[in-house]
DNA sequence: CCAATGTATGTCAAATATGGCATAGAAAGG
DNA sequence: CCTTTCTATGCCATATTTGACATACATTGG
């Protein structure tokens, strides 16, 4: 992917959507921002819905906890593939995925 | 990931959805794989219908011919992320990304 | 049969993601 | 306060993913 380098830089720093404006992404990347940010948002609650710290997770998982947090925190350094495979891990099914994955990141 | 390696070799040579019996795969695993195949499906399937060559996406996306096939086979060699990215560079929105992902494979 | 065009498969150097570690910050209980 | 427990952030060596290339296979039209 070209444009990854610049994503990232751009990504620093944002936290919560709604930021299309601020910097200039294209629709492409604010659609994959949120839709990252719906999943790590689902982990989190996932995780603490099932009572496990994020420690736990990791052992879970076979990661470790600083991973975990940037997994919950939709940090760029973390992909989707692994976000989606923890959650898995944590017992939820592709629906569950999609349902996150179609809503909004702050749903 | 721990288990990545693992994974890999497993999902050597199934191709095919309802795999689960050959080889042992957990859930977890099945709901993955079934997972980037079905975007694998959506990503040709849209491809097709605007009228691309995978030589064409490839330079839409800024990559190649060969991984844009290795893409629609849901290669294991791709991660879901770049299917997803190649999604949302065609047009495709999370709803649409969502519906693929709560589907059958198959479907 | 022979191009031409499109798709599949294998390989590899370079780019990116990952786990693990150290450590800082937050929150809760005593 | 002070511990203890949990979460956040930075860093790095290693592992995986990526684009590119070469080349094989498939399909179509002449």
């Amino acid at each position: 992917m070209k444009s990854t380098k610049r994503k990232r830089l751009e990504a620093e720093g944002w936290k919560v959507g709604s930021a299309q404006d601020f910097l200039s992404l294209t629709d492409e990347e604010v659609e994959y921002i949120e839709l990252q940010l719906s999943l790590a948002a689902l982990l989190a609650k996932r995780r603490k819905s099932l009572g496990y710290t994020q420690t736990e997770v990791a052992n879970i998982i076979g990661s470790s906890q600083s991973r975990v947090a940037k997994m919950e925190a939709g940090d760029p350094s973390v992909s989707v593939d692994l976000i989606i495979r923890a959650l898995l891990a944590l017992g939820a099914n592709r629906k569950h995925v999609a349902r996150a994955i179609g809503a909004s990141p702050s749903a």
